[in-house]
DNA sequence: CAGGCCGTGCTTTTT
DNA sequence: GCACGGCCTG
């Protein structure tokens, strides 16, 4: 069984293994149909079914499009309707390749010519640093990165750079907005001058192409008469309108998604969009999927518990047929180096204890930062591991070097491309000079290529820059795919004119021989392009995939290793036994939730731990440390808002069995109930001892609460003040009257739970 | 112009 | 803790 597939069923066609909801949703045929689908709740088969149901019913797979958001989802449901549909070549596509494929038919449209190219977020910070720097804004107040994240923000609510500055003119906007109506269109221009696009243009331009232009969105209504999207909980309001323009013209739009996972509101995904599509689509059907053929009792229930503390919430239940399991475990270490071990350790156990394979574990983590110290320890067990993410390949700096090389020779134009490599590998041409090239560039209105295959007439420059220029002008132009023959060879003659690896070549250092490795790799995945696409190979093609590739496309789903991943890449996947760090306040919530106190940020996060919890399938491990080592700092922890809202039991590796809480009976439940099924159990909440009021407070520690000091012994909170890491408490000590003040974050105090009543 | 040293500040999450 | 940017030197 595929670790990384939704759970599977027999193959076997016809109704009989399908459960009524889900049979309705195969069944389905013409008119919206909104599928609420719980996690587990078989979505991706029932889905990939009914696609096979409008195939054998009559419609041609020609017309049918199906959406999803990542490159791994799409690949999944393309393999399944593969094995159902053999060669019936219905199109599976993320929304950013479907927009990328649109777009590169209709440039023109929105000013670009077809062979564009796509930035980066380190693209898109070098234009926008070049673009501050020229337009003399006050850089420290606030960084590209910054004004890129706003730029992107109003990209993905359908904001343009002229509506941007027209709100602007209109509104008493403060100093932040400003400055990104400054930029913003600045930015705009430097795209079009590149003859480029960043991933927020991709659906931006598309959502204007498809409003703007009736007659193209006609063609496609009619070309996709049967359009069904994945995750629609995610997306944001460029994505709706696409949706909306495809589907307004027949209706026949299925989307499937669950509200409670939704995890991207902090990049403009729009939970709305889910909830209002039946007033979107008049006459929906709406289907709920809520039985869940994933996870046992106990981890579907202390699951549901924490969900239901979300108030911004359509209420839905889940259900399973599975056995009760094991209990939910939250394990507590006295640091994070005892933590990692302590997963390792049983990790390795069950594996030698034949119960186990490496691959059935997955380590889930709030941030990519955090999972150093696991895998230091996995290492030093010789663990088999793969971690999604970190530094992605196609995010090193080698790698990007060698793309840009076929990206300025794709589009000569591409200002990103050529400012990344006409310097690289090192050619004398410093900033001074590039600067020179620029300016007379934009003078004359040529490519920065061009420029530099004139550098002889710029007369600011020096002899020896204008030689280099030339020469790398020289060198560019020398390539091309069609002398190459393939993209394999085309880099590989990249490589070798340019003497890019030479700077690493020969060196023993462990890094360089990584780059030269990384790079030999990029060779053999453009020899797999080639084989993929025979005959039909494109620099285009190629440059496309390298530019929408994500980090957990890469994994590797069926061989024996261990996986570490952040809990948003583990959306849609699912594994026998996963653990989840770091159960603790500014961590799961993170701090940012937090800060600003606002529910909508605090209910994502408790979604994101939702979203985590519900991948596992048989056993679920939380860990939580008392003191924590980040950003090179110890700090002792404060364990998290949603502990207490967990069905859980507690435990402490490695401690003697005196240093266990006392158990109690579980507190009530969000609506009041008493959860009376497993009195056995006890919640995290004893270990706060936190009643429900308890864990309303967004922060650690609550007013009544009672604390323990190194030094001034117990007290209770009486007061709380400041957010965030500011975050203070007032503690009235039980020894001579004290009363002290701290910084929550900065403090030793140690919650110890309320007084006996 | 390049390389090295030192200080700062940062990080959520990704197509 | 680390990466990046700024500054200084060769």
């Amino acid at each position: 069984m595929h670790p990384t597939s939704e759970t599977e069923f027999p193959q076997s066609a016809g109704p009989e293994d399908l459960t009524p909801s889900q049979q309705r949703v195969v069944s389905h045929r013409d008119g919206p149909l909104l599928v609420l689908a719980g996690p587990g709740s078989g979505k991706t088969r029932v889905v990939t079914r009914r696609i096979a149901q409008l195939v054998a019913s009559g419609v041609s797979p020609h017309n049918i499009l199906a959406i999803t958001f990542t490159n791994k989802a799409a690949d999944e449901m393309a393999r399944r309707v593969e094995e159902l549909l053999p060669g019936s070549r219905v199109w599976v596509s993320t929304f950013h390749r479907f927009c990328a494929r649109l777009l590169r038919r209709h440039a023109e449209f929105v000013g670009l010519k077809p062979n564009y190219t796509i930035l980066d977020t380190s693209d898109q910070k070098t234009a926008l640093k070049a673009i501050v720097r020229d337009l003399d804004i006050d850089a420290v107040l606030f960084s590209p990165a910054r004004i890129g994240y706003e730029i992107s923000n109003a990209k993905n609510d359908l904001i343009d750079a002229e509506s941007f500055v027209r709100k602007y003119d209109e509104s008493v906007a403060d100093h932040r907005t400003a400055i990104v109506a400054r930029v913003y269109p600045a930015y705009q221009k430097w795209l079009l001058d590149s003859n480029a696009v960043d991933f927020d243009d991709l659906l931006l331009h598309v959502a204007t192409l498809l409003s703007e232009n009736e007659e193209l969105r006609s063609e496609l209504s009619a070309r996709y008469r049967y359009l069904l999207v994945d995750e629609y909980q995610d997306t944001n309001r460029a994505q709706y309108q696409i949706v909306a323009a495809l589907g307004a013209a027949h209706g026949n739009v299925c989307v499937t998604g669950d509200p409670d996972q939704s995890i991207y509101g902090w990049r403009g995904a729009r939970i709305e969009n889910i909830l209002r599509f039946e007033r979107d689509f008049p006459a929906t059907t709406t289907i709920r999927l809520e039985e869940n053929f994933r996870s046992t009792k106990a981890i579907l229930r202390s699951a549901d518990r924490l969900i239901s503390y979300n108030r911004q919430r359509k209420v839905k239940t889940l259900v399973t047929d599975n056995g009760e399991g094991e209990p939910v475990e939250l394990l507590i270490y006295e640091n994070e180096i005892r933590e990692a071990e302590g997963i390792a350790e049983q990790i390795c156990d069950a594996v030698e204890r034949g119960d186990r394979d490496w691959s059935d574990f997955a380590v889930f983590m709030r941030v990519n930062a955090l999972s150093r110290q696991l895998e230091l320890a996995l290492m030093r067990r010789r663990v088999p591991f793969q971690v999604a993410a970190g530094a992605a390949f196609y995010d090193r700096a080698e790698i990007k070097d060698v793309v840009a090389y076929l990206r300025l020779l794709y589009n000569p134009a591409d200002r990103a491309a050529f400012l990344r490599v006409v310097n690289t590998p090192l050619r004398g041409l410093g900033e001074t000079s590039r600067r020179r090239l620029v300016n007379w560039a934009d003078r004359q209105g040529v490519t920065l290529l061009d420029a530099a295959a004139r550098a002889g007439e710029i007369e600011s420059l020096s002899k020896r820059a204008a030689r280099g220029f030339a020469a790398f002008a020289e060198t560019v132009s020398s390539l091309s795919l069609a002398d190459a023959g393939s993209v394999e060879h085309l880099l590989a003659q990249a490589l070798e004119r340019t003497g890019y690896l030479r700077q690493w070549q020969g060196s023993s250092s462990e890094k360089d021989q990584e780059r030269v490795a990384n790079v030999q790799e990029l060779l053999s995945a453009a020899r797999q392009f080639d084989a993929n696409y025979g005959e039909e190979t494109s620099l285009e093609g190629f440059l496309e995939q390298t530019a929408l590739i994500s980090d957990t496309d890469a994994l590797d789903t069926s061989r024996g290793k261990v996986t570490l991943m952040t809990l948003h890449a583990a959306k849609g996947l699912e594994y026998p036994v996963v653990f989840i760090l770091g159960l603790e306040q500014g961590l799961i919530p993170h701090e940012r939730a937090t800060r600003d106190a606002g529910l909508r940020e605090l209910e994502e996060e408790r979604r994101l731990l939702f979203v985590g919890m519900t991948r596992a399938r048989e056993e679920l491990y939380l860990t939580q440390t008392e003191q924590r080592s980040f950003r090179g700092r110890t700090l002792r922890t404060i364990p998290s808002d949603f502990t207490p809202e967990l069905e859980c039991s507690v435990r402490r590796p490695g401690r003697s069995p005196s240093a266990l809480p006392t158990w109690r009976p579980l507190p009530a439940t969000a609506d009041g109930t008493i959860d009376a099924a497993r009195p056995l159990l006890t919640t995290a909440a004893d270990l706060l001892n936190g009643t429900n009021a308890a864990a309303k407070l967004p922060i650690g520690f609550s007013v009544g609460s009672q604390v323990r000091h190194p030094r001034y012994g117990v007290g209770t909170v009486v007061d709380v003040g400041g957010f965030g890491h500011r975050r203070t408490v007032t503690v009235a000590f039980q020894a001579d009257d004290r009363r002290e003040t701290f910084v929550a974050a900065k403090s030793p105090l140690q919650p110890i739970g309320r007084p006996a009543p």
